[in-house]
DNA sequence: GTGGTCTAGACCACG
DNA sequence: GTGGTCTAGACCACA
């Protein structure tokens, strides 16, 4: 329900998902719109999971699959740092994205929508808040 | 891998989501591309799940949620059958696209990108294949 | 020390690596070598636990690891088997030898030792066990 | 990423290994291949650790390593200098190219690759490049 | 201090 | 029955 900052990062956690889940995506997400900058310090494992009141379990699965992204790196005994490569994390972010759209656009064809009519239906309802990129 | 066919019924099974989840959704997208017409007998229960190698209990719980969403009725005795409102399954349709462009916009907004974004990037990549059988 | 056998699969396991990597590479290696058959069920994952008296949840993450190897899948409320297809496998293979080459190729460098001082080294001490596919 | 040079070794660091061993890796190659000559002072644990940005156990570390190897030895007062026979750094050398070959058997035998087959494959892809700068 | 591995045991979704 | 998520808490390696 409510939002909890740590340092940089922004959470919003519930119970309708996995919750290691809910920090990746919310994590990437922080990542990709660069609320949080390259090359940062991320909350140490154990910092988080007290933040987060998570055990330390739930939050080291999600830091590993951030390194798997190639998002993160670990360095040892120091802690985990977002990666300082603009070009991992576009790359990512344009993979995701890609993956998304794939994804909703069989969705739209499994209504039988076809692409004109999905414009119209958004720009129709959404006209006042398309998302983006934070002021 | 391959598909099959059930009487009207076209389906697609593979192991990477629940089951009774995908004979749901590959119903859905029948009913709403009008594949099956309304009024339409459905396959039995007992039918379907055995032309798909499935569990009856799997097979019945898609049932159970066509029905919570009046897209089928159950006759006694008879069977179960598609609806005959075409205006029940117009607005089903309505809704569910509204939800999974809702989801689709929130993962869009994740990952920092805008409307105006999402429908270049689309137009350069499915230019010859925006799917839909419209209305 | 000793071998445990489980179903079509063979194990030891030390205290000398981390207990899911071990189960990881000797699946890995069982499924390369062909002891454990395309599409072939494999043990569930608290049956191989308590086989290898060890948690469940070591065993689940190496069957994790093994899926996004692409060596097995999972099905839902069935269980895990490997994959079908020959090609996956064979692939997973190369790469993996790859890898394992390029290290070894690199320790040999910073040794200073050449391809053909490796190869004669290696004839002279290993001639009688060179390895390769079981009879 | 970039190289350094601390007096006559060579360093390239990153964090995908334990810190320590990479020191312990580099500086047995540069006495292995000669580019620090039998009898050289090594730089201190101080200076070392300095250049490299380093904890100065981190250093200590694998100068213990270095000694137990035998490839090293402290004089009280004066630092740590590269021992001053040969035969002790062949026989070294050739320990270690025994163990690294020992576990690449391994490896290869894990996948069901002969002899044969890994000098096929070896000398398709790496024709060019044998490394190696024989003593 | 950091992350990583492991155990024991609970509870859930799926078939 | 299957795998998946989560917690609590121990112990280890690295810096």
């Amino acid at each position: 329900m409510e939002e909890q900052r740590v340092g940089s990062l922004r959470f919003r956690i519930d119970f309708s998902q996995p919750l290691y889940e809910q920090i990746l995506d919310q994590v990437r997400s922080s990542i990709a719109k660069g609320e949080i900058e390259l090359g940062e310090k991320m909350p140490s494992v154990r910092e988080l999971a007290q933040q987060l009141r998570m055990n330390p379990n739930t939050v080291m699965r999600a830091y590993q699959e951030l390194e798997r992204d190639g998002l993160t790196e670990k360095r040892r005994g120091q802690g985990t740092y977002v990666t300082s490569s603009l070009e991992r994390v576009q790359s990512f972010r344009q993979d995701l994205a890609a993956r998304y759209i794939d994804t909703f656009l069989d969705q739209m064809k499994s209504l039988g929508l076809s692409w004109a009519d999905i414009q119209k239906y958004i720009e129709q309802n959404y006209d006042s808040d398309k998302g983006g990129t934070p002021s």
